[in-house]
DNA sequence: ACAACACACTACAAATTGTAGTGTATTAAC
DNA sequence: GTTAATACACTACAATTTGTAGTGTGTTGT
C-alpha cells in the first residue's frame, strides 16, 4: 500500500488522494464497479473521458489500494480495505510516525488537539494507560 | 505558512520538506546564515551549486518558513519559527485535521499508537492529562 | 465479416523539487 | 576609474505526481 502522503490543507479523502482518485475510491467503497460504471457515474456530474477513468483506476491498482477482478468481458474493481479500515490504518501510521519521529515534542499538542475535539477522549486515554500499566506488572 | 504535506514514509524533517530543503532548514535552525554560508556547508558533503541553494532558499521564503534580512551587501536567512515550534504547530494541525476530518474512526487508533510509545512518554502523557483535568475544574 | 466494446500503450500538461545557466548591478581592488 | 568579483534576479529544464485523452488491438456479438 503506497499511500504515504497526508495533505492537511485538504478535505476528506482528498487528504490521501488526488481529487479524481478520491471520487473514484468513494464510488468503489459504495460497491464493486466496472470502469464503465464508474465513468458513467462521474460523467453525470461533469463530462469525463472513459480512458481517463481507466488510467486512474489502474494507477490505484498499482498503488495497492484497489484490486481488479475479471468478470466476463471486463473487470470489476474494489478497494482492498474498507474505508474505515483504510482511514484507521493511515491514521495510526501518521500518529506513530509523529510520535516516534518527534516524540515528546508533539505529544502535548496532540493531547491539546484531542481535548479540543472531544473532552471524553482524555478519560479514554487515561483508562488505556492504567490498563497498560496493569498489564506490565 | 504553506507547509501542509506530511510524508509518513520519510524520516525527520523530510516529512515536511524535500531533502535539500530539509538540510537547509536544519542549518538555519542552528543559526542565521547567508546563502554563501549555507552553500559552503552543504558543499562539504557533496558539491552543490550556489544558484541551486539560492533558489531553494528563496522558495522557502516564499513558503513563509524563512525570512530574509538584508545585511550589507547580502542577506541573512532565518526560520520564522524555532524548530520545536514548527514541529509542534504542524503536529497539532495534523492531529486536529485527523480528528475533525475522520472523528471517532481514528481516535482509538491514535490512542493505540500512543500506547506503543516508551515509558517516559507515557509518564508525560499522564502528567499532561492530570494537568488538563485540573485546568477544567 | 463487421461493429461495438474493453483495455493496453503512449503522451502531454500542471505542480513540486532539485538543478543550474545567463544576465545585471553593486562592491572591491588595483 | 576601469576592471573583477560578488550577490542576486530571472529563466529554464528534468523527474515525479495527478489529471487528461488519443490510438491501437483484440474479443464479442450479431
Amino acid at each position: 500500500m503506497d499511500i504515504n502522503n497526508f495533505k492537511y490543507d485538504e478535505v476528506g479523502l482528498n487528504r490521501f488522494f488526488g481529487p479524481l482518485e478520491a471520487k473514484i475510491m468513494e464510488l468503489l467503497w459504495e460497491q464493486e464497479r466496472s470502469i464503465k460504471e464508474v465513468q458513467q457515474r462521474l460523467d453525470q456530474d461533469k463530462p469525463i473521458n472513459f480512458n481517463t477513468v481507466m488510467t486512474v483506476m489502474n494507477r490505484l491498482v498499482g498503488k495497492g489500494v484497489l484490486k481488479k477482478r475479471i468478470q466476463g468481458r471486463g473487470s470489476l474493481f474494489h478497494p482492498v480495505q474498507s474505508k474505515e479500515d483504510f482511514i484507521k490504518d493511515q491514521s495510526k501510521k501518521i500518529t506513530e510516525n509523529l510520535l516516534d519521529g518527534f516524540g515528546g515534542v508533539v505529544i502535548n499538542h496532540m493531547l491539546d488537539a484531542m481535548e479540543e475535539v472531544d473532552q471524553t477522549l482524555l478519560d479514554k486515554l487515561e483508562q488505556k494507560i492504567k490498563q497498560l500499566k496493569e498489564d506490565k506488572s
